[in-house]
DNA sequence: CCAAAAGTGTTGAAGTTACACCCATGC
DNA sequence: GCATGGGTGTAACTTCAACACTTTTGG
């Protein structure tokens, strides 16, 4: 198996595994990656996993979460949140992940505890590539996750269940959304996190009135309906008492 | 220097460590030990610290924290929150704590990631008495906390500032209050914990409101003013939305 | 002219804040 | 009888939820 990485200074008994969300006006997606198959049978797929790797022996966490993003999926710039530490000592016990450890790791057999973070991104502005032990990195829809590598379905869980509870205090749309959107595409966002559906008139008066957003005199075009009206994010904002 | 644990199944890499705060009726206090000193001199004192080890190679992260906290302090049977971890590869460089690494730990030059726990007690149930590395084992007021060992100071911060939030959304004083209390008694508890005055007719009928608290028909005794009435917590309450 | 989404106000209910006085007890 | 903390109600204000119709555009 290639030596995808420095080997020698990575830390073998900690990792960062990060969930990095998007959002494409339709759809809340999670970013993933295609681990190469550990064996070279041509039949064999490798796992779906979230992006994680072993941190580096002097390394801040936050910084490996940050390296470890970028070198699996060429994602950078962005603020990653950690969020929760995941280390039950059967989490990497399944036997086509000890294959794949054993395939790739120095240390196979070690037990590694994780570090969780999470992000938001918009989807337009990052078009992963895989790199590293990534075969593949793409934008899955949230409903269609299947089966991941260790014990990546909980932690993906865990993190959006956090992403619920914080939309109400942050303001997440900065990240999610693009530089110019509608009323109805920030609405949109805020009923596929929330699964749930929201008044139209509330929801207007409410982020309206929170300042955290700006109109624009810049409208639709070419809509087979009437145009909306642009909006962006009021960047002198800093934070709101649950705004939604 | 002493074998305080079974060193051979220590995990070297990983610890926790137990911000417990509890309550008096008057003070917010957290627990802290006195490491015994790394050396023999009679001057020597050993640092102030959160209690926090290594964890065991097989120990899941929950119970390590259970465990440590019983071993240093016997403190058993709380509920602890896990709430962030630190990894700064600097967290044990200062002299004095190389010291005390040197002459406890199996592999002192190690580094260590730590995961962080909370939890909130009645101070009147829990007696800590020292054992292990523990030379003392004390509640502190939370204004009255020193210089801590390792990056204790900035742990125990971020388990303050992360109590302040979840005090709106949990019952938390379940767990900080005796079994019966009087509504001053309870109000004390926010009031120093939020860092504010709360209006008493208000904060009354708020709480009462929720439902999270049942009236007694006993009423204190012996006092030189009008004797008030005790409360308990009804246990059935499961989860309330902000009820403070 | 039809389909599609944008945009807009009001009302009643619930919750929040601010505020001041009498009560029961011990000494 | 006085000092101490317990206990109580109301009015103004703000926030929240529910609800339906007109507007502008493309085809």
């Amino acid at each position: 198996m290639a030596d995808f990485q420095t080997i020698s200074k990575l830390n073998p008994h900690v990792s960062v595994d990060c969930v990095i969300f998007g959002f494409d006006n339709n759809d809340l997606k999670v970013l993933l990656i295609e681990q190469f198959p550990s064996t070279n049978s041509v039949s064999d797929r490798g796992s779906m996993a979230l992006p994680g790797n072993l941190i580096k022996e002097d390394e801040d966490l936050d910084d490996a979460a940050k390296r470890v993003l970028k070198e699996l999926t060429n994602l950078s710039d962005l603020y990653l949140e950690q969020f929760a530490t995941f280390g039950n000592p059967n989490r990497l016990s399944k036997p086509e992940d000890r294959r794949w450890l054993e395939a790739t790791r120095e240390i196979p057999e070690a037990r590694v505890i994780t570090v969780a973070y999470y992000s938001l991104v918009r989807l337009e502005r990052y078009s992963p590539t895989p790199s590293g032990f990534a075969k593949n990195a793409t934008w899955v829809n949230i409903n269609e996750v299947g089966n991941l590598a260790f014990d990546h379905n909980i932690i993906l869980e865990k993190a959006l269940s956090i992403l619920k509870k914080d939309l109400h205090k942050i303001p997440a749309g900065f990240e999610l959304m693009p530089e110019k959107f509608t009323l109805s595409h920030l609405q949109r966002l805020y009923e596929i996190i929330l699964n749930t559906e929201l008044d139209k008139r509330n929801f207007r008066r409410k982020i309206i009135k929170s300042g955290i957003i700006k109109p624009l005199k810049e409208k639709q075009e070419g809509v087979n309906h009437k145009p909306a009206r642009f909006f962006r994010f009021n960047k002198k904002y800093q934070e709101a008492p649950d705004f939604i």
